[in-house]
RNA sequence: CGCGGGGUAGAGCAGUCUGGUAGCUCGUCGGGCUCAUAACCCGGAGGUCAUGUGGUUCAAAUCCCUUCCCCGCAACCA
């Protein structure tokens, strides 16, 4: 019987449409689940997405549709990219699906009868216009850090699970199977940052929202992401709290979770120790992987940088885009796509390496010996090392695929083709042809190229499907299931030599890009722009638009000249000041240290607003207020050196 | 001194665990070849392996220590 494999991507949060860093998670998958598919593996593989939440519920409502239909379509453009990158999926979950809503309370409730979930209160201090809680250290002045105004002491009953009561275990767990979690850099920092320190009990409900699951026991309540969305790796195979199907009895634990970088932290231990708590064992593994950037940015809407899936796909094809988000993301380094990028690989490795490869045999072949794949004689010199290298490159690919290390695999599989091209070169065929004695040896030559081509055409099923089968194809061979499957080839005959993948002009391609893409960056910073000014008049709208003169001449205002200035400790965005204002001698923190050296602001003259309530910043007193500018890009408001310290300002 | 990762040719990276000729891809320069997609094959130039004329060693990119810089996580952000 065939060893299972269940393997899973993080579930995409249906806010919005998924971009090519996203979908970079889904084609790493599923290269891994078609490779354990063909070392014999029944392999399982769950995606789907994430689908409650206030995010979810606040877009629908400005799109004046309901969450359901909201969820429905972003559900779907999510399922159509994953189809067009030829993912390979056993189950594409919902968490707005039946079984999963109902397996979920199930859960839910049976934590809290078991005591694992309790019902508490969210002590906070509670701003009412802004609809947020706030802890003491963030309020300013006591008052709401958004808006300014008083906040409420608010006790709001929400469900807590006890994190602390199963940390030690899960410690244990980390500290005995030391590939729990993937790369060994991230474990160190779930381990150091939250594990070490203690972790506090995790609040898993909401009310303040109502798209979600219900917590089915006690009405206005929902389940919070963290129940709900991780435990879609276990409902999707239909378990329940009362008892599971065969089929989660066979798959579960999963083989391998495959999540960015940024949500290992909840599937290292909010995960497990809801497992823990569970009883049911937990996942072998953790793969975090790392970021792709666009450029040297994260994509992200505002930077008007994201690139999609469905466009690229349709400027470079589905194979070119798997093999450079698979060839150029490390397993511990972010990786970056610009169109430049994409071009070079593709020429590089597929169109130069590999297609002219695969194309420059099947031309010979039909030249040489009318298409028919000619049979082989006795190995020479030139013939065994070919094989020996083959056989080396393909045991490092499988090596790297083993532990998931699928660019360094990549690198080995280029390395068999580089060996066929090579081998060309050492046995010159067009020599061969022009002496009919060497007729044999050019057929020697000639299989053993097929023979070469494929072992690698193998590998690359995994990452370039399509392109992959077309190679078996050009030679006339059915596509191997199994890479141990012997592949039969003499005889066949090659009619086509259709190009595999055609060489980019570099300058030509850009050029078409580029200037769709300015337009589009254009578009988006006039949104932007546009979105910052409603935002801006919204924010006049709700601080009064117009203010008394009294109201003004609370704030007294003073300027000062700077005596001395150093970095907070512990803190890189806190500078610790000393003001000169005539009378005394300020001292005051203010969280410019990104924007200004200490000495740089030694002898300056600034506006202070003086009678600010004094506050704790990161343990050191702070009285008063440096006026400064700008939200991302600070810089203090100076004024004149002539204005004596001291003299108020209105 | 919060924890962790890293600094190797113009760019991007491997090598470090297990010390012994510094390697790969792209770019660049030259040669070969003509089956092929201006492709393929070979060779050259280019590195005091961040720093310290540091320690250990017969031998250090590799092990230990110093200083500087970058990144991740956390914290913090009047």
């Amino acid at each position: 019987m065939k060893e299972k494999f269940y393997i899973t991507t993080a579930i995409a949060y249906t806010s919005k449409k998924p971009h090519i860093g996203n979908t970079y998670e889904v084609i790493l998958t599923d290269a891994i689940a078609r490779y354990k598919r063909m070392r014999g593996y029944d392999v399982y593989f769950l995606t789907g997405t994430d689908e409650h939440g206030q995010k979810i519920q606040e877009a629908a409502e400005s799109s004046g549709i309901t969450p359901k239909e909201y969820v429905d379509k972003v559900a779907g453009e999510v399922k159509a990219i994953w189809d067009t990158f030829g993912a390979t999926y056993d189950r594409f979950i919902r968490t707005t699906d039946d079984d999963h809503v109902a397996a979920v309370q199930g859960i839910f409730r049976k934590l809290y009868e078991q005591g694992d979930i309790y019902k508490g209160s969210y002590e906070g201090l509670y701003c009412t216009p802004c609809e947020s809680f706030w802890t003491p250290s963030q309020l300013v002045d006591g008052k709401c850090p958004e808006c300014g105004r008083e906040v409420i002491k608010t006790s709001e009953e929400a469900y807590f699970l006890r994190l602390s009561k199963y940390a030690d275990q899960l410690m244990k767990h980390i500290e005995e199977n030391p590939d729990f979690i993937v790369p060994e850099m991230r474990k160190n920092e779930m381990v150091n940052n939250f594990l070490k320190p203690g972790l506090q009990d995790l609040c898993v409900s909401r009310s303040s929202f109502s798209w979600g699951v219900p917590v089915d026991f006690d009405n206005g309540h929902v389940i919070y992401v963290w129940v709900d969305a991780l435990s879609n790796y276990i409902t999707a195979l239909g378990y329940t709290v009362d008892g599971c199907s065969e089929k989660y009895k066979k798959l579960w634990p999963a083989d391998v979770h495959v999540v960015g970088k940024d949500i290992v932290r909840f599937h290292t231990i909010y995960w497990p120790i809801i497992l823990l708590a569970l009883g049911e064992p937990l996942p072998k593994k953790v793969l975090g992987h790392p970021w792709l950037l666009s450029g040297t940015d994260k994509m992200s809407k505002s930077r008007g940088n994201v690139l999609y899936g469905d466009d690229l796909a349709k400027q470079f094809g589905v194979d070119v885009i798997r093999y450079y988000l698979l060839s150029e993301m490390g397993f511990t380094d972010d990786g970056t796509i610009t169109y430049e990028n994409i071009i070079k690989t593709t020429n590089a490795d597929l169109a130069n390496v590999l297609g002219n490869l695969v194309n420059r045999t099947a031309a010979m072949i039909k030249q040489y010996f009318g298409g028919v794949i000619p049979e082989a004689s006795e190995k020479n010199s030139d013939d065994v090392e070919l094989f020996e290298q083959i056989d080396k490159y393909f045991a490092k690919a499988l090596a790297s695929f083993d532990e998931y290390k699928v660019a360094d695999a990549l690198k080995s599989v280029l390395e068999i083709f580089k060996c066929c091209n090579k081998y060309i070169d050492v046995t010159t065929p067009w020599v061969l042809a022009k002496d009919p004695e060497m007729k044999e040896r050019l057929g020697s030559v000639m299989h053993n190229l097929v023979d070469g081509i494929l072992r690698g055409a193998k590998l690359m099923l995994p990452i370039i499907p399509e392109s992959a089968k077309g190679i078996f194809k050009i030679y006339g061979v059915d596509v191997p299931e199994d890479l141990s499957d012997d592949i039969c080839f003499s005889g066949n005959v090659i009619d086509e030599v259709p190009i595999l993948f055609a060489r980019i002009d570099e300058k030509k391609m850009l050029s078409e890009l580029m200037p769709k893409e300015d337009k589009k960056a254009e578009k988006k910073e006039k949104k932007a722009e546009e979105k910052a000014q409603k935002k801006a008049e919204k924010k006049e709208e709700e601080a009064p638009s117009e203010i008394e003169i009294g109201d003004f001449m609370k704030v007294k205002l003073t300027v000062g000249e700077i005596l001395e200035c150093e970095k907070v400790e512990k803190s890189d965005k806190l500078l610790k000041l000393i003001v000169d204002i005539e009378t005394e001698k300020r001292q005051v923190v203010s969280g410019i240290a990104k924007f200004y050296e200490p000495n740089a602001l030694i002898g300056k003259k600034i506006v202070l607003v003086s009678n600010l309530k004094p506050a704790k910043l990161r343990g050191v007193d702070s009285n008063g207020m440096i006026l400064c500018s700008g939200e991302e890009d600070v810089r203090i408001v100076e004024i004149a050196s002539d204005v004596p310290n001291g003299t108020g300002i209105r």
